[in-house]
DNA sequence: CATGAATGAGAATTCATTCAT
DNA sequence: AATGAATGAATTCTCATTCAT
């Protein structure tokens, strides 16, 4: 399915994926990742166009795959109707069926800070979408609420967080989930902060 | 004990930050700032020995500015000690006696960006005594516990979030308050689930 | 009236101007202009924002030039209304009067042969004016006529060839003249030729 | 005589030929070259040793032909020798006997653009030869007379335009040798008015 | 025969910095 | 105090050419 590369171009997206994580797409050195690479500058370019298509290359695929993975995380989710149930419901969820591989990535972290205008504006996209789903939890209708931004930039933050830290990977999964069921807790309490004030109000 | 600058030494200033906070610290171009201060770019070196220098310049005070502002902070900070009375707390909190203009400025956000090896070193330094209270708010003894590092992203991504959204400026405290709100119920709510967890596996 | 512009400038551009004849624009390395200018390569980006730039300062002037002294030639010119009168003609017209610097000139040369888009297109609606002049004289009135193109092609290879050739400059002029006025010579032969034509085939 | 080339040699020459028509021999990249012929960059230099290799091969064989042409051509020549029957001998002249394929090919248009030393001098010697017959039509024993370099570069330009305006081949010849009798009308204009002029003079 | 990997020089351009004036 | 000229190394990228396989 996936054309197979060869060594040393995947070693240069390696590298490349490193260094991107490191100072930043922009800020990257097309020399530096050559020298990790053990390659001459002028070689990357027998493997790549350019700059932009190493980036291309690293994206474009976990883009895709994210899409899939909220796609599935929306239509499986539960909708919480009673926030008095919200503990019990987390404790069930099986969060094992999603696959966060594609999530908590390098790649990841490059697409969120990158500032390339084709890839801002893809992650734009992408993140309405999940904004929308955050909102959707949160009980409000629009992805573009103050405290559903916050909430979002805070798991995303958080993923971002998690892959820079690195070597633990076994229970970053859980500490994900763990994060986001706190959330939602969250959330709900806010819901219950918000009417609790408005009965008052109505008093 | 400010030594008074020059007028153009100020504008060279204000230009800069304004780059930094644009383009980050690295991306930044001294060409611009010296054409944003209407100088000349050798003029600048007649003020400042290099780049760095205006960094310095611009972030040592608030570095100053923010450990006095934790400090205080802290000091004041009222240990909750009923979980069940936080929002009553909360809503008698006096936020207004904080005084967050050196926190919510241009020159946080470049202090949180700059990959500048010294001023990471130093961030960490002020994230960490940062860290150590909110680990405080949330009972957790470990200012490296994940959610604790978390919540601090969160805070201080808002923190940048607001600096950044620019013009509406009387709103922006109330909002970090807002925020900061939702967290401790939050945080409440965490502790109170893990009580709950734990009193159930001693049954 | 034109600003005064410094001695290395001044330089860079007598270089870049030979380079540009020797190689072409396109061809043309600025490191090359660097060295014979005497200059460091990053310095003449003190000069010049890029490699179009030098282009534009050297070729911007003499378009205009050329303009003004095409619409004055074409003003001035007599229309030959009879063809037997054209030896006369030509032997009383003045050439001197006009200026034929910005003509005979190696920015001309560079304005013929670059393949820049810009300057294409410049090069176009100046030549197209020129064409329809040439036509005027040839009676015929399509400028984008086949004798016409060839005849204008002609001329102005005939002015690049002169330049290239250099250094007797005293006579430049008169042979542009004296090819001129073989040109109309030629013309009119065309003209009554396929004047003949006509009225044999009327026959 | 002709060493048979194989299929794969061919198809490079060609393509070669293209791209040297469209970009020059010195814009030409071997990459595009190599696409273009459907093989790898490093097959090429299987067949030729470097890039200039190519435009030997192109060169070196219509070089002999138009010689051959010239030589030909001159010798079967009439001189003209009473101007007022130009028209006539024109008219009457069969130049259906010239095989002008040498001539009026993308290899001709490669060998009067290109820059490199050794085909400048080629071109110099074969232009001579050329020029040298121009200004015996012109009755001027001087190869380089401005007249006659002016005239022969007026052919070659023409000759140029037609092979790079392309389709039309049909008619190809036809215009060529109309703008070759055009100018023999021109030349012989111009060597009566020479005569006149010395007439005048005299009396 | 043919490929694709590799190289190193050179392209335009940007940048922080230095320095004479 | 201020300017503008100058530098050299950095940037991304292209190119002809080489060579092992």
């Amino acid at each position: 399915m996936q054309i197979k590369k060869s060594e040393i171009e995947e070693t240069i997206l390696l590298c490349a994926k490193d260094e991107f994580v490191l100072h930043g797409y922009e800020n990257a050195s097309m020399r530096t990742i050559a020298k990790k690479a053990n390659t001459s500058l002028g070689n990357i370019y027998h493997y790549f166009p350019n700059k932009k298509a190493i980036l291309d290359n690293l994206l474009q695929p976990i883009i895709i795959n994210i899409n899939d993975f909220l796609q599935a995380h929306i239509e499986a989710d539960i909708k919480i109707t009673d926030l008095s149930e919200i503990n019990e419901i987390l404790e069930e969820m099986d969060f094992d069926e999603y696959d966060l591989k594609s999530v908590i990535s390098k790649e990841f972290v490059i697409l969120m800070e990158t500032k390339d205008p084709d890839y801002t504006l893809e992650r734009e996209k992408l993140l309405y979408v999940f904004r929308t789903h955050i909102a959707d939890h949160m009980r409000c209708n629009d992805p573009n609420n103050h405290f559903v931004m916050i909430v979002t930039k805070m798991i995303t933050d958080c993923i971002i967080h998690l892959v820079r830290c690195g070597e633990c990977t076994k229970n970053k999964k859980r500490e994900i989930i763990d994060m986001f069921a706190m959330l939602c807790r969250c959330v709900a309490v806010h819901d219950l902060a918000e009417e609790e004030e408005k009965s008052k109000k109505l008093k």
